[in-house]
RNA sequence: GUCGGCAUAGCUCAGUUGGUUAGAGUAUCACCUUGACAUGGUGGGGGUCCUUGGUUCGAAUCCAAGUGUCGACACCA
């Protein structure tokens, strides 16, 4: 069959992959074999694929691939979630698209269009991922809002609840104002805002004015023509509307005049007392705090203590409330631009400063959190904390990079609730039940069912019928269904005992960002253990960021995110997985760059390439197979067991990019360059069957070895090598090479010092400026060790005879390998001068070597203390070095003599 | 502010318990359009291992301080 000179991966991509498809080769059920299973972190339903994803898929299928060829029954198990806060806010902005609001809707109304935005764009991104070779078991495909995943969810709920983990009750939360809902801890991303701290005067209330006095030498007391008053530092002048207290430091001598007073909120004008906290720090501001329980949290906190009156000032959207009696119904940024004008304009304004500080805004409506008091459902910590930590302290699960560790332990230790009630309709609705009990107080139960709960309720007020019971409106935090995910993927939640779960759990990998090991990884580990007394998975491999090639995070409005597709439609898949890879070891940010696809195409260009040549060649029985070829066989036997040990402990370790960069270099130096050379008959001339034979398994092997990087050209070639039957693929192949033992070694080492041989020769050629095609003459002076390689010498380096002279010629240009010297007859184009300047600069470099040596040698402490082996390996450099520079010596004297 | 990571060739990174005058890929330069591949071949150049001090016979490697950088967490309104 004829291949093109260049490869061209889009209809081989595609054929493969419907024909792994068609035979089910990513499909797999328990069998006796050993698990590997890897379950997906499942991207967001409605989300399309982007570097990160590509990456991180990448990296499972390379180790799926790989478990799958070590003979293992290997799983992926692909899925989406349902991501209810972007879910939900997508579908919230389409509907305005269309003129329709979220509260004009029921909520099975709103979840209709939820339901057809899903199906409409749900599993795209799955789609995408087949693209790029993913070999998932897509019949498995699971979404955390099936109805498997959703009666587990429930299940849990209702279990943490009885087993009293789960509480609900009014606590200050991250309230994110666009999306309208309470947020955990975790979905608050703090950032650096250039802001202003306002001086804001707040006048001592009438009534006390007149009793105002300096207490204390250091009082720093304010007065103008409307009396004393006190300076309040704020960043947020728009919430004094809910102010009802201001604090001092008892301790602090510059406010002690305020102890006992009262005074008047500004433009408010309402009265509210002067009360005084350790909490307040002096050194800030003026040491006056404007105390406003409702919307901060250290503020609710002395509200409590001091028993202050919370004013909410904010409706759920950010907008001004009725309770402030001012700016009602403006948005609550507009008013502090407002706020600010007004309180200048009155009087009010001490003045204004520039201040840095930090603000924290939703993960995923980047708005800014405004803390707020609710009634909100959490579920206490620590417990899971306890039962989650040392298994990871411990290495029981395995992080890779294991500095992750210290921040997994951190953030357990500092554990606090979680807050899991989001006020939103797209996901799983909190099973309580509401009901008034007979003497008419408001009550609920908590139950899987509406059946159930109606019994539980009946319990407390046996007249209750189902429609006197109302379901909590709220649903769950998203990561409460996630954090089950390696469970409930396998039913495990709903059926503990199926096989599939006992089969597959715990899982072998778990690939995924660091940005998540709170929101997730931690949490699956709290579940595993919980709901299977168990890790969910016995490592982690946390991959970086993907930035682009000058640091920059990808983003949208940076625009410097590749669109994955078009890439892949560019350098194709194999090309684009492996340019990921190329600079992605664990844990690092990688730095994307367009070229490294274009590395990963070139290569695949090489392999083709390299397949064209050895399926070009004709074989003839009748030919004996030459020493050479032996040789050359015998070598790269060895050197493929060298190499595929080192391979395998790099995937052990986790080093992917490494293992790449191997068997990368395997391909192209070792076979290529080197091997394939070596081998290559004259051309026109037929190859002995032998080598051909030993050529193709090599190539099989090869093919094999690169599989799990590059999974579609190598099954084109695969499939190319030998007849195959239909339903045959490189994935069910399995690579058996031993491991290299010491003549393997020796082997190696052997060729190593022949091709330092070859280089020598091609480097005067080079210097020289001698034709390739130009044959020249080799010399061993004095002695040739690597005689029985002398064919493979001429052929590489285009050397006719290899003689071992006792003097070499005078025309000669030298080159020592080891302690060895080779001569190189030049003829005319020796230059003497230059040769002598090359063979000084090199006498030089090993005099300096050699002194080096010697001052070690003569260290008596170095003698005395070093071990045995380390003083011998230096004798030994001694004693090579002073051979070589004896040598080069004789040949520069004999060199300025002329 | 607390804790942690990192600093090695122009760039991206290896360097496994301390032991050759430190390696790879890429970029760069020179030569080569030979018959698998110019998406290629051959060869070359390129490093004060961040700084300073310490431990040691010996430090890129261990320790301390400093500088730079990245990250996690916590924050003063």
């Amino acid at each position: 069959m004829e291949l093109a000179s260049k490869y061209d991966p889009k209809e081989v991509e595609s054929k493969w992959y419907e024909y792994w498809l068609d035979h089910k080769l990513f499909s797999s059920k328990p069998d006796n074999r050993e698990p590997y299973t890897i379950v997906i972190p499942p991207p967001n339903v409605t989300g399309v694929l982007h570097m990160g994803h590509m990456l991180n898929n990448t990296i499972q299928d390379i180790l799926v691939r790989r478990a799958r060829m070590e003979g293992k029954n290997a799983c992926w198990v692909p899925g989406t979630d349902h991501a209810s806060i972007a879910t939900e806010a997508k579908v919230v902005g389409k509907l305005a698209e269309q003129g329709i609001k979220k509260t004009d809707l029921t909520r099975e109304q709103f979840l209709e269009h939820a339901w057809d935005w899903t199906r409409e764009h749900g599993g795209i991104i799955l789609k995408q991922l087949r693209k790029l070779g993913c070999s998932c078991d897509w019949d498995r495909t699971a979404f955390t809002m099936d109805e498997t995943r959703s009666k587990g969810v429930i299940k849990v709920f209702v279990d943490l609840y009885r087993k009293g983990y789960i509480y609900r009750g009014v606590r200050m939360v991250n309230w994110d104002p666009k999306a309208q809902t309470a947020l955990s801890d975790e979905e608050v991303v703090y950032k650096d805002e250039h802001s202003k701290l306002y001086y804001l005067k707040y006048y001592v209330a009438p009534e006390d004015q007149a009793s105002i006095e300096r207490k204390d030498e250091g009082n720093v007391m304010h007065k103008d023509e409307k009396g004393y008053y006190a300076v309040v530092a704020t960043t947020r002048p728009e919430t004094i509307m809910g102010d009802s207290a201001m604090c001092i430091n008892p301790e602090d001598v510059k406010n002690t005049w305020l102890k006992g007073k009262h005074v008047i909120v500004p433009l408010v004008n309402r009265v509210i007392p002067v009360i005084e906290d350790g909490y307040v720090d002096i050194q800030f501001g003026t040491g006056c705090l404007k105390v406003t329980p409702a919307h901060d949290v250290n503020d609710h906190m002395l509200g409590l203590k001091h028993h202050l009156e919370t004013i909410d000032i904010f409706n759920d959207d950010g907008t001004i409330s009725e309770a402030a009696g001012l700016y009602v119904g403006q948005d609550r940024m507009d008013v502090r631009k407002q706020i600010a004008k007004d309180l200048t304009s009155a009087g009010l304004m001490e003045k204004i400063e520039d201040y840095d500080n930090k603000v924290g805004f939703s993960e995923r409506t980047n708005v800014p959190i405004e803390p707020k008091l609710s009634t909100q459902w959490f579920l206490k910590m620590q417990h899971f904390a306890d039962i989650a930590l040392p298994p990871v302290m411990d290495d029981d699960i395995e992080f890779y990079p294991k500095k992750y560790k210290n921040t997994y332990r951190h953030w357990l230790e500092n554990i606090k609730d979680w807050c899991i009630s989001r006020q939103l309709w797209w996901g799983h609705r909190i099973p309580a039940y509401y009901f008034r009990t007979a003497d008419g107080k408001r009550d609920f139960v908590v139950a899987e069912t509406a059946e159930e709960a109606l019994k539980l309720a009946q319990e407390k007020n046996a007249s209750l019928t189902a429609a006197d019971l109302e379901q909590e409106s709220d649903c769950l935090d998203t990561w409460f269904s996630s954090w089950l995910w390696p469970i409930s993927v396998f039913d495990g939640i709903n059926h503990p005992d199926n096989a599939e779960i006992k089969y597959y759990y715990p899982t072998s990998d778990l690939v995924t960002g660091p940005d998540i090991i709170f929101f997730w990884v931690a949490r699956m580990i709290m579940a595993g253990y919980e709901y299977r007394g168990q890790m969910p998975f016995k490592h982690v491999y946390f991959t970086g960021i993907v930035r682009d090639k000058l640091g920059r995070k990808m983003s949208k409005s940076l625009g410097n995110s590749p669109d994955p597709l078009k890439l892949i439609e560019q350098y194709g898949a194999d090309g684009v997985r492996m340019g990921m890879m190329l600079s992605a070891p664990a844990g690092n940010d990688i730095l994307f760059d367009e070229s490294l696809c274009e590395q990963g195409r070139n290569f695949n260009n090489k392999i083709w390439n390299a397949f064209r040549l050895v399926q070009g060649w004709q074989t003839d029985d009748s030919l004996a197979t030459p020493e050479a070829n032996k040789q050359a066989v015998a070598w790269f036997t060895a050197k493929m067991k060298e190499v595929n040990a080192i391979m395998d402990d790099q995937f052990k370790t986790y080093r992917i990019s490494e293992a790449l960069m191997t068997v990368y270099r395997l391909f192209w130096d070792e076979f290529s360059s080197w091997y394939l050379e070596m081998v290559k008959p004259e051309y026109g001339k037929p190859i002995d069957t032998a080598t051909y034979q030993a050529t193709l398994h090599f190539f099989d092997d090869l093919l094999k070895m690169l599989h799990p990087f590059m999974p579609f050209i190598t099954e084109e070639l695969w499939q190319h090598l030998y007849d195959r039957k239909d339903g045959e693929s490189i994935m069910k192949a399995t690579l058996n090479i031993a491991a290299p033992n010491d003549d393997d070694k020796k082997l190696c080492d052997e060729m190593e010092q022949v091709k330092q041989v070859i280089s020598g020769v091609r480097t005067i050629r080079n210097q020289k400026n001698i034709a390739p095609k130009k044959a020249l003459k080799l010399q061993a002076v004095a002695a040739n060790p690597y005689a029985a390689y002398d064919d493979i010498v001429k052929k590489m380096a285009n050397v006719e005879s290899v003689e071992t002279v006792s003097d070499k010629s005078a025309d000669a240009s030298v080159f020592m390998v080891g302690t060895q010297e080779y001569a190189v007859p030049v003829g005319d184009l020796i230059d003497v001068k230059a040769e002598i300047e090359k063979q000084e600069k090199e006498l030089q470099h090993l005099e300096g070597f050699l002194a080096g040596i010697q001052k070690k040698l003569a260290n008596e402490n170095f003698i005395a203390h070093a071990p045995e082996a380390v003083v011998a390996r230096e004798r030994k450099k001694q004693q090579d070095s002073e051979e070589k520079i004896a040598a080069l010596k004789e040949s520069l004297s004999h060199l300025k003599a002329k």
